[in-house]
DNA sequence: ATCAACCGTGGTATCGATACCAAGCCTGAC
DNA sequence: GTCAGGCTTGGTATCGATACCACGGTTGAT
């Protein structure tokens, strides 16, 4: 076993007492330079890396916080990951990662074991809570992010923008364009919060502009992942409504499914028919596809998330932050 | 402040002592059933949530692993952290996450932070690591398991496959196949160190085939993405060599872009040429794009990893966990 | 010249859990 | 009937850092 170094044996080496070379780590200016030369050049000398678990039990300040994330595996979430992650460590946190698999009995459980790490402060992506997860966060004091969505009723701190709003803009912008026989794609997985937000908003623009929504597919498809739902999905939809001269996709791998099909069934896109996306990733970068798409800041997200957690006092005058997003037209409309 | 429960107000209301409680959760078989179920309950009605930094002072313990990744926003090692941190939390343990944003220099630093709270493993996916990083990590007694590669000398435990095999392979297959003028695309990127394996694979399978190889980027073109460096890259390519046969890419994303580009100069796929592949990720799902390409089990090499830093005896017996991969031949070739 | 205020410094208690050791109880064997 | 040995149980020390308080020495004001 590697024992560690621990202060005391920087502190003997520097000749000085043990809180002073805690306080050359932590407040180093509160120390004369001539035995915060000598500390750290033990500290040098020993490879002392501190023991931040004791510092936590100490000072009940752990310097982590924690993350529930659906998935990983998601460009979605994953830009807000780097956002925190990088915006953390640079003020000198850490982040703590629990991945739910969009399973929602283990979110309490996940979070049960987050708490047991005592961590600053907390960020969840999943959309509803269970009670046992509610009570728990309820007995707690510290600052609970909740990100990507707005909801009317934050548990804390809310990050994120109307995915309603974004749907409803997105089915406007189509109408403005001309476009009257308008499927929106994707969206009908109960577990995909966000998803159904934004056809909501969908549905309801086509209703007030008095257009008749069309919506695929209407069960859950959760075996299906976004480009092959889109292509399956858009074949059907056809068959259905062959006149269709809009389709609006709920994430941009759809939309990219979408593409694919309608290219091989040479539908001429935009002139036959419009297609949008959502997301705004690489997918839908400039690239072959050229999609017309909601941009969302993803990275944005989890700096604001970040910022929140560190300055929770400042955060809660606001409660709920929108960091909006932005509809990028391009070739497919 | 909401004051935390401690295992001492348990032990009061159980009429027990702290360690019997300690017991309870760490070794239920040693107590008692009536006193465990008197535990039970108390740890219930309070809600008492366990603190896991003080256990792991006093055990050394800290039931928390490391991971350094460049990037988290990346379907590669996304899925692989799916697959760690799932393994893990079944297992008890938790996830401490540092994503480094391929910048070699805050390896180190992040690396620090990570050993400052004691985890019990640590899983790199960086591929060359600087002296300070070897010295911190030589220091230490804990495994380390270097991921999505198989170095020569790993630093302890390493589970991947070889890039430089599966390019070999891809390449193999293509001249198999017929083709004869084979261009690599991506690849080009000197941090990407396993992209430049597996063109170093097709270039020596190209070499003892008596083909001349032809790559494009060579020089660095970190600025572009995957999409559009497959699109733009295979544009220059075509200028300067009409008649390639094949293109092998670098990753699953330079392909499609490869693909879009094709289309849009009406390149009949396979006919006039070979895509291939690399990733076996949705991208090339069976989606529009049937791609031809490598597929690695990213998810399995996370819960290699974690069973390897759960046993670290039984891994280091093996040093070198070869998960493998699959050469998937699907339309594009 | 004297005293208050302040700065740098160290000693000691403390955070909440677990390791270690010792004690009490019960069972079974002689 | 007595004693050994196994089982459960609790007391106390401990992990490594920080909070709190107290002390000596210096500075500035009166």
């Amino acid at each position: 076993m590697g024992k560690w170094v621990t202060m005391k044996d920087v502190a003997d080496l520097a000749n000085v007492g043990t809180i002073t070379v805690s306080r050359v780590l932590r407040t180093p200016e509160k120390v004369s330079e001539a035995k915060r030369q000598r500390v750290e050049k033990a500290i040098e000398e020993l490879g002392y890396v501190p023991d931040n678990t004791a510092g936590a039990l100490s000072s009940s300040k752990s310097r982590v916080f924690g993350a529930i994330v659906s998935t990983v595996n998601d460009s979605v979430f994953a830009q807000t990951l780097d956002g925190l992650s990088s915006t953390l460590r640079a003020a000198g946190y850490e982040l703590l990662l629990t991945s739910t698999n969009y399973n929602p009995e283990v979110e309490e459980e996940a979070l049960r074991a987050l708490l047991a790490r005592r961590p600053d402060g907390i960020v969840l992506t999943s959309t509803s809570h269970s009670i046992g997860v509610t009570k728990l966060l309820d007995a707690v004091s510290i600052p609970v992010v909740e990100v990507w969505q707005l909801p009317s009723e934050p548990l804390d701190i809310a990050v994120g923008f109307s995915n309603y709003q974004a749907g409803y803009d997105m089915a406007r912008h189509l109408i403005n364009s001309g476009c009257e026989n308008i499927a929106f794609i994707g969206g009908g997985c109960a577990r995909d919060v966000r998803g159904l937000r934004r056809r909501e908003g969908y549905k309801d623009a086509l209703k007030s502009a008095g257009l008749a929504p069309v919506m695929w597919p209407n069960e859950d498809q959760a075996a299906l992942t976004g480009i092959e739902l889109g292509a399956a999905s858009f074949e059907k939809c056809l068959n259905v409504n062959p006149h269709v001269d809009a389709v609006m996709c709920v994430s941009d791998q759809v939309a990219v499914g979408v593409l694919c099909e309608a290219s091989r069934r040479d539908v001429d896109v935009p002139n036959d028919m419009s297609v949008s996306g959502f997301g705004g990733f690489e997918v839908s970068a400039p690239s072959g596809f050229d999609l017309t798409t909601i941009a969302v800041p993803g990275y944005e997200i989890g700096v604001a998330s970040a910022r929140a957690l560190l300055d929770p006092e400042a955060a809660r005058a606001q409660k709920v932050i929108d960091v909006g997003y932005k509809l990028v037209e391009r070739g497919t409309t």
